[in-house]
DNA sequence: TCTATAGCATACAAAATGTTCGGAAACAAC
DNA sequence: GTTGTTTCCGAACATTTTGTATGCTATAGA
């Protein structure tokens, strides 16, 4: 990708992360996005379709990132849902998170929070579902398998909410082993 | 409330409503919502300040009733927390919801469905604190217990998300059962 | 150095927002 | 029924936002 593509099209995401952190994604528009990011309005949308379009391209950017690196991690012998194994999966997400070396904590703490969480859940989904086999033996054999995937998922995600709204005073270590005793 | 104001409000509500159901709510116009509940412009700004406003509205109207009859129920001597009982309060929220007698099984069924499940969750929390004693013997003594009210909101909310999404094909007994198996 | 591409400023049409006004209809209270 | 109040309407209006077009400049990359 073109050099001045790039920086501009970083400046765009930038300019776009400090508004959500102050504004309501509803209420933020092209024209203040252009203005922060000090590009012109014809390159936005050379850019970006619509407002809605640079926030998909925002996740699915951020996210790659963040469950790129769980992937690796199960090369390294990991453990997906063993509530043993110091190096779960899961503990890897909490630390990868508490980093903050990307963006990511700042756009899961702001007031748009449920926007990304959503994204976040769905991404989730899918690497659990990846490797359904190494966590169903914690199932009641009366759930349904799609039940207890999407419910793995979606507790991780609120546990994860949590964790962000209430300041992120626990370790991960802690707030891992909080999600395997609620789980 | 004035009969006139009171019948306008209602159409408002109710095309709003009918949009959701078609629309993602960014999308949706106070243009289409006057022209849908035939009102003139002045009328909805005199109603409504935004339709940020109008959402909240819609939200406090439609749960009022919902958490309303799940209170009530609390003196018809029910357990909110125990497995056992048959005539437990989330028991009968799956009835009162699968019943569908005001609109709000359309609008958490529709494509906006975070919108409204997010106000659902807060709902339910307030309802579950107010009875803190009553399930807190189910809980595993290291976790703390704000992490254990919000889990058992956040499960329920999910649950209820994915009965929405998949159809509602349980009855709300078996939905229940899900629930009270993952929690 | 050369060429394709990205960006800029400006201008513009179209759509959406939010406000104002006077007159008509419905309401509530007497 | 009369009266005074409230609400609605229609229409007009200023403002903001959106999305596109254009001609020119700067820069990347070969």
């Amino acid at each position: 990708m073109d050099r001045r593509r790039r920086k501009t099209r970083n400046a765009i995401f930038e300019a776009f992360i400090a508004l959500l952190d102050r504004h309501s994604y509803g209420q933020i528009t092209v024209g203040q996005i252009i203005e922060r990011a000090d590009v012109g309005r014809a390159t936005f949308y050379a850019h970006f379709e619509t407002k809605e379009e640079l926030l998909k391209a925002l996740c699915r950017e951020l996210f790659a990132h963040i469950f790129e690196a769980a992937e690796g991690e199960e090369t390294a012998h990991s453990y997906l849902f063993d509530c043993q194994a110091p190096d779960s999966v899961f503990l890897h997400l909490f630390q990868h998170l508490q980093k903050d070396d990307n963006r990511i904590l700042t756009l899961l703490s702001c007031r748009n929070n449920d926007l990304f969480l959503g994204y976040f859940k769905e991404e989730l989904r899918e690497l659990i579902k990846s490797r359904e086999a190494q966590f169903s033996g914690r199932k009641d054999p009366r759930l349904p398998d799609a039940f207890w995937l999407d419910h793995i998922a979606a507790t991780f995600t609120e546990t994860l909410r949590w964790w962000l709204e209430n300041g992120r005073k626990e370790p991960p270590e802690t707030i891992t082993e909080y999600f395997y005793l609620a789980v």
